[in-house]
RNA sequence: GGCCCCGUGGUGUAGUGGUUAACAUGCCUGCCUGUCACGCAGGAGAUCGUCGGUUCAAGUCCGAUCGGGGUCGCCA
């Protein structure tokens, strides 16, 4: 059937008087009575086919059936549409294809929804129809941008000398990280596997097998909750190298980012990426992926306020809290309810308030200047440099609620002034990520980025005496804002990883009941290692311009983490619940 | 689990508590030889997500629930 084929969208000048066979789509059908244009749509793109009385009476007549999204075979000659009938908005434009015969292959429903860009539908008739909706053309481009990331990827990383492995889907379940989903075990009652939140241990493990360099284009499973760019399940492009410490790792990969950026944008971005130390980053931008795109950084003003009469800010201070504000430049004119609604937007960060100073014209306006010294004011406005126009916002807190407010209050405003440049693309390495935090609620300590992390040598005595100050050889990659990927040098002696068990308060019965195959591998000569891991829809969505993960996932799951297509997940018959030994005990609604 | 937004013919929207729920588009029928979101004429198509409440009267007000989205927590 493909023999001879000809793609609708590629047709031009260059093509007239062939005689073409397209197959594809009827995108749209005009029938003036006595000619019909029908524009025919494959994946190439568009084309225009005219049908004329004069062609055989039963292929006009079948013509003159034709609906949206039929199936159809067109033969025709190719010729130059007439003189003030061509059409520049359309790449095929300027011809058309005069039909000699015509097949319908297959009928159609009218779909629920044009099969066009920009259709303005809800998202949930797309999902539900998606096999319709990744028929236009914009869906389709996605999907071309996706797979060309793929191909450059592993051709990149082939040339480079890595071997593409595939690891187990069923895995076992471990603790730590997020929330895992569970495949019960048919053979074995009472038994789960897991299914991998990355293929972390398995990676770590093809370095103890001399495999060197490995790379896995991995499907990964978090059963956590969803938001705009976070899927269930998701796909990452996994790197792990033997002999290699962060100088090898990074320089490599920036050489993957800009090569597919290049290849498929054209952009060009400059190497080596800047780096920031996660404490920069934080204290700068009040976020471990900070957006660079534009300043409005936050500041210290805790010397400054430390010994006024405010009480708010010093009594914070004793506390052991920051004090810190950011300056939003040329914001002056806000009206007062837009600046009174900001204190509800911090408040989902835990803020209790958010202090302000406007800067207006006719001087300063602010609730909390009763509580400074004339000197105290004009030390803060130096600091913060502030001049006339500005609002000075502050807040004051603990320190992660100071850094997540400000860090989100600092974007919000960004977006509404309009501060971050169109197009623009900043790629960065957040680097020295702490090791550890301490978890409040689990009354312990809990790995950063993941509990194999190897701290910094300098830092190794520090794992005795203060193990929140311990840094790990890790690394992000951010782009725009964004975690586009991270990952970390291994740690590949025993004695280090059982150090950190031991920290997270994993018992060595524990340790070894969930790791006890790591252990052991460790001990048969494994090489110092590490590696990383980019998100491929978050790329994509960037590449694509989507500001939407589904939109660049064929088939993706609701925020309830449910198909609108397939109705995944559903109940399942009784027998298969008994074969695998499961007692239901669903909650009543 | 919390907070916020949305739900009206196939699709997108409008709709002061008060007649037969409006408009656009799509669909069907007829007409039409140069359109390209073709045009013209006519027609069909809605238990206003669901359940309950207030009211003489509910698409409209209230509550619950379901579904979709955003977000906080969560996501090593």
């Amino acid at each position: 059937m493909l023999e001879g084929r000809t793609g609708a969208g590629n047709l031009g000048k260059e093509n007239i008087d062939e005689v073409i066979r397209l197959l594809g789509w009827v995108q749209t059908r005009r029938d003036h009575g006595g000619v019909i244009f029908v524009d025919l749509r494959d994946r190439s793109g568009i084309t225009q086919v005219v049908f004329n009385p004069d062609m055989p009476e039963d292929a006009f007549e079948l013509a003159e059936k034709l609906r949206s999204e039929f199936v159809i075979e067109v033969t025709g000659k190719v010729r130059s549409r007439p003189s003030g009938s061509e059409n520049p908005n359309m790449k095929t434009g300027e011809i058309e294809v005069v039909a000699e015969s015509l097949h319908i292959l297959n009928k159609a429903k009218t779909p629920p929804f044009y099969i066009q860009d920009q259709v303005d539908v809800d998202e949930s008739v797309r999902l539900k129809h998606r096999y319709l909706d990744l028929r236009r053309p914009e869906m389709q481009k996605i999907f071309m941008i996706r797979h060309r990331v793929m191909q450059i990827m592993r051709s990149f990383l082939d040339q480079n000398g890595f071997l593409e492995i595939e690891t187990p889907v069923l895995c076992k379940s471990t603790p730590e990280g997020a929330r895992d989903y569970l495949v019960p075990s048919r053979v074995n009652q009472g038994t789960f596997y897991a299914l991998p939140q990355s293929p972390q241990i398995f990676k770590q493990l093809l370095m103890v097998s001399g495999m060197e360099k490995y790379f896995q284009i991995a499907r990964c499973f978090r059963d956590e909750d969803l938001r705009a760019d976070r899927q269930p399940e998701f796909t990452q492009l996994d790197i792990e190298m033997s002999f290699i410490e962060i100088e090898d790792v990074l320089p490599l990969m920036e050489n993957l980012v800009t090569k597919i950026f290049a290849e498929i944008s054209g952009t060009k971005i400059p190497v080596p990426f800047p780096r920031l130390s996660y404490q920069d980053a934080m204290e700068r931008f009040g976020s471990d992926k900070p957006d660079t795109r534009f300043g409005m950084e936050l500041i210290d003003v805790a010397g400054v306020v430390k010994g006024s009469g405010f009480k708010v800010f010093t009594d914070i201070l004793a506390k052991g809290g920051r004090v810190k504000g950011i300056c939003a430049k040329n914001c002056a004119g806000m009206p007062r309810r837009e600046i009174d609604a900001l204190t509800g937007f911090v408040g989902i960060y835990g803020a209790k308030g958010l202090a302000y100073i406007v800067m207006g014209e006719e001087g300063l306006k602010s609730p909390i200047l009763k509580f400074f010294t004339e000197e105290e004011i004009n030390n803060l406005i130096t600091v913060m440099g502030g001049e006339t126009g500005d609002i000075l916002f502050f807040v004051a807190d603990k320190e992660s609620v100071v850094h997540n407010t400000l860090g989100n209050l600092r974007l919000e405003l960004a977006k509404r002034l309009g501060l971050i440049p169109e197009g623009s693309l900043n790629c960065l390495w957040v680097t020295e990520f702490p090791l550890l935090e301490y978890d409040e609620e689990e009354k312990r300590y809990v790995a950063i980025h993941h509990m194999f992390t190897s701290p910094m040598e300098e830092d190794l005595p520090l794992m005795e005496t203060d193990p929140l100050k311990v840094r790990a050889k890790a690394y992000d990659l951010v782009l725009n804002g964004m975690e586009l990927g991270g990952g970390s040098i291994r740690i590949h002696r025993r004695d280090v990883q059982e150090k950190i068990f031991d920290l997270l308060s994993l018992s060595t019965e524990e340790a070894y009941d969930k790791f006890g195959y790591l252990l052991d591998a460790f001990e048969y000569g494994t090489p110092p290692h590490g590696g990383i891991a980019f998100g491929l829809d978050r790329l994509t969505m960037i590449l694509a311009g989507r500001e939407n993960i589904r939109d660049v996932i064929a088939f993706p799951k609701t925020q309830s983490a449910s198909c609108l297509l397939t109705q995944a997940p559903s109940p399942v018959e009784e027998k298969q619940l008994q074969e695998l030994h499961i007692k239901l005990n669903v909650k009543k609604k």
